[in-house]
DNA sequence: ATCTCTGGTGATCGATCGATAAACTGCGCC
DNA sequence: GGCGCAGTTTATCGATCGATCACCAGAGAT
């Protein structure tokens, strides 16, 4: 056999890439393949989705786990860019208002396949990245709607909101979440006007804190038991 | 070499099960091992959480994937083994009574991590069987709910709900469903009451329910386009 | 034209995966 | 008490996984 015959190559295209684009071109290839397969994704399959082959990923990445890292980082981090604190905070205009554009940006940068399947893949992990976004959630956006909300009702601010207060918004964002999810993940048929869903929840959460507002004002509230 | 030695066998436990004992138990490990592992989990490591060898799964099971199918219809059929139904459809009772009764025996039932990680792992693989468990949470429970609601309001009843108050219900919902997802998946600090929680979510659905029957009397409301 | 640096490939290793076949062992039955 | 079957193990296969190594090739500098 003549082994040395100068196999003039036929590679469908020679794709010599910078390192730095061919390092990003990994990590966006590799979200997509993990937010189909999960983590358990394979390194061949990713090389086949970039048209290499897999040992070039080590050229790039220590190991798989590295690469994982990156990913959380890059779609954890994505929403972020987003300046929706200033858009929570500017009480120059109306606080729904302010609300209904938030949650419409909000979710427009989350709702999406991709994100929100890394997103779940990565909270079953147990990871911190997941927590520490959660804990995010809740400092940076819920506890910040509950101190517009308690300003606008004209009530006395307080440094950190109630935990039944809290637990009103998280019921109500993880609604809203539970659209992205429904939509996304589970592909179930949805009501299409996203900003009407929101109009409609923003309505009943608003609606939700008055009334919990008033009567903590006046009457404790009597704790309800169920028996049967 | 005397390869014939009678291995005097030091065993742990000879543990000789009935076929249908040792079949559950797999089904209840595997359920157990896929939860923390995902469906990746192997069945190697599923074997020693029996204390038996691998091969033996396959003496019960034709595949893994068999053994998986047992999984699902184990986790997606036990909560609807309460008769929750009767429960929602009671007119003899209050509404509000009902409503809080059903969420928390619904909730007692599905807000464990076991069934809570299988779940959102088997809608991560997109089956048909999470498809199948999604409509029938839309169709024998929201619709109940939405029906119920109007009976009680004093409104035509209609054969199926608008799209919009189906909405407003899988918001409210998917609050709950999200109450059970951080607890449990994230393992995040929730308001512990969960009857409070129930309550309260009850409380601002109710109120918004309210508020749109009344606005959808007066006024029309645009069409809703439904896109699966 | 050649050197060199670096992006990229081919071959392969050890571990682990699901699955199979054959041997063994303990319990119930006659 | 020995037979037979059902429950279990030992050994092993082929595929696939992440990772490593030596080598190749193409663009820019000289």
């Amino acid at each position: 056999m003549n082994r040395k015959a100068p196999v003039k190559r036929a590679r469908a295209k020679q794709k010599r890439l910078s390192a730095d684009d061919r390092r990003s071109e990994f990590v966006i290839k590799a979200t997509e393949l993990f937010a189909e397969e999960g983590f358990g994704g394979g390194t061949r399959a990713l090389a086949r989705k970039l048209g290499v082959t897999q040992p070039l990923l080590y050229r790039y990445f220590p190991s798989k786990d590295d690469l994982i890292k990156e990913v959380y980082r890059k779609v954890y981090l994505e929403p972020l860019e987003i300046g929706w604190e200033k858009v929570l905070a500017d009480r120059s205009r109306p606080l729904r208002i302010r609300l209904q554009e938030f949650y419409e940006v909000y979710t427009d940068a989350i709702f999406n396949r991709k994100w929100l399947r890394i997103y779940l893949y990565s909270g079953l992990k147990g990871l911190d990245i997941n927590r520490w976004y959660v804990g995010m959630v809740k400092d940076k956006i819920l506890t910040r709607i509950l101190r517009e909300c308690r300003h606008d009702a004209g009530l006395a601010m307080q440094s950190r909101p109630s935990a039944a207060e809290l637990e009103l918004a998280w019921v109500f964002h993880g609604g809203i979440f539970y659209y992205g999810v429904r939509k996304y993940i589970y592909e179930a048929p949805v009501l299409e006007d996203k900003a009407r869903m929101i109009s409609d929840a923003l309505d009943i959460f608003l609606a939700g804190f008055e009334r919990m507002a008033e009567s903590a004002t006046d009457r404790r509230r009597a704790p309800i038991k169920i028996v049967g």
